[in-house]
DNA sequence: TAGATTGTTAATCGATTAACAATC
DNA sequence: TAGATTGTTAATCGATTAACAATC
């Protein structure tokens, strides 16, 4: 019971993938119920806050018992659009490409890597995990194709903004992005950043 | 001129290793002096946060003209306890510990995986990019031996919390957790997460 | 029913932005 | 000097927490 009309803040999103990956350790575990303060106390967060989150997209839960694990989990997966699976584009056929295409933890979790790229003639034709890699040179036409809107960017920083003005152009509209560069996209185009040295050094103030 | 007592809030400590980065690459374009509004520009972000920011550290800036690169960058490395290399310890030499180990963006920017470990006996002894593989087995002493603070997480999620148990009793203060799943970790020891489903999920609630 | 826990409101806390005097 | 830009203050905005009526 609630306007629905207000959209959900950025931070509260962010934070629904750590629920629904406790659900599913939940469920593993053969879990059928939880409150929102078992909840909490698994991720380190407080009671009101998953409450107060959960509560911007609908009623999930009963008084006195606390919410159905399985139900729960359905609705975040539909919140989330994870209901159907994402073809993803990998740019980048290195190491960290290698790794990426070889991670099991994709599946299942609503993501699939269905092509990948890279600049390399050397790796051109080669197999990554079951695809074979193809140039750059045709990644817009074939993202564009397959009408694929999410891609992994896993490539040096100096090349990362030369292929973001690309995967715009294709129609991407989620970049996941490796190189530890600020990527300029049109606003409605989201990025989001795993720079392990950037997360270093955030800790490393705290060290010593 | 500002009281130092206060200690910086974390967000600010987060977006620090950012501005740092954007100052390497302007020391690499030759620029000696940039604005709040242009390194603003550059980060996608307001010059007052910037200015706000720097402000909780001391005064960097010089009116009329903006900051010195080569001074601010210096700065950073300071407060962010970068003039020393950090010997990192990797745990789990599978794909990712293998682009981890491989990686060129550590040194530089003030790390240095020293030590690599795996449970699997048929990756112990082996090579990982100029590091003998060692076992997990050896793990506790061997970090404690080398009173190394800061370590890269890269196992399965079943195995991620026994090693974080033994990391923390090893003295590790700084954990790059690279496995999908919420670690339990004493409140003085930091714990940062990279997890690609995580952030594509976020970014899938977006699309469509 | 009695106990537990939700969803929501209001209070608190914290972060960002706007504005401008100081000054290079 | 005139123009530009900082560092800081106060105002605004937003997120988290505390508290509790509703209710399973």
């Amino acid at each position: 019971m609630k306007e629905q009309n207000v959209p959900a803040p950025d931070v509260v999103v962010a934070r629904l993938p750590l629920y629904l990956r406790a659900l599913n350790f939940l469920t593993e575990d053969g879990l059928g119920v939880i409150s929102s303060s078992d909840l909490a106390a698994r991720l380190g967060l407080s009671a009101a806050q998953i409450r107060k989150d959960l509560s911007h997209f609908g009623d999930f839960g009963k008084q006195g018992s606390g919410y159905n694990v399985a139900y729960l989990r359905n609705k975040l997966r539909e919140i989330l659009n994870l209901e159907d699976i994402w073809d993803v584009a990998l740019v980048g056929a290195g190491d960290l490409g290698h790794a990426l295409a070889h991670y099991g933890g994709f599946i299942g979790q609503g993501f699939r890597i269905r092509l990948v790229f890279d600049s390399n003639p050397q790796k051109v034709g080669r197999d990554l995990g079951g695809l074979t890699v193809f140039s750059t040179n045709v990644m817009k036409e074939e993202i564009r194709r397959r009408q694929i809107r999410i891609a992994i960017l896993a490539v040096p920083a100096v090349a990362a903004q030369r292929v973001t003005d690309d995967l715009v152009e294709a129609g991407v509209g989620a970049i996941l992005n490796y190189a530890p560069i600020t990527l300029m996209a049109p606003a409605d185009v989201h990025v989001q950043y795993m720079d392990p040295v950037a997360h270093l050094q955030h800790m490393a103030f705290y060290l010593k």
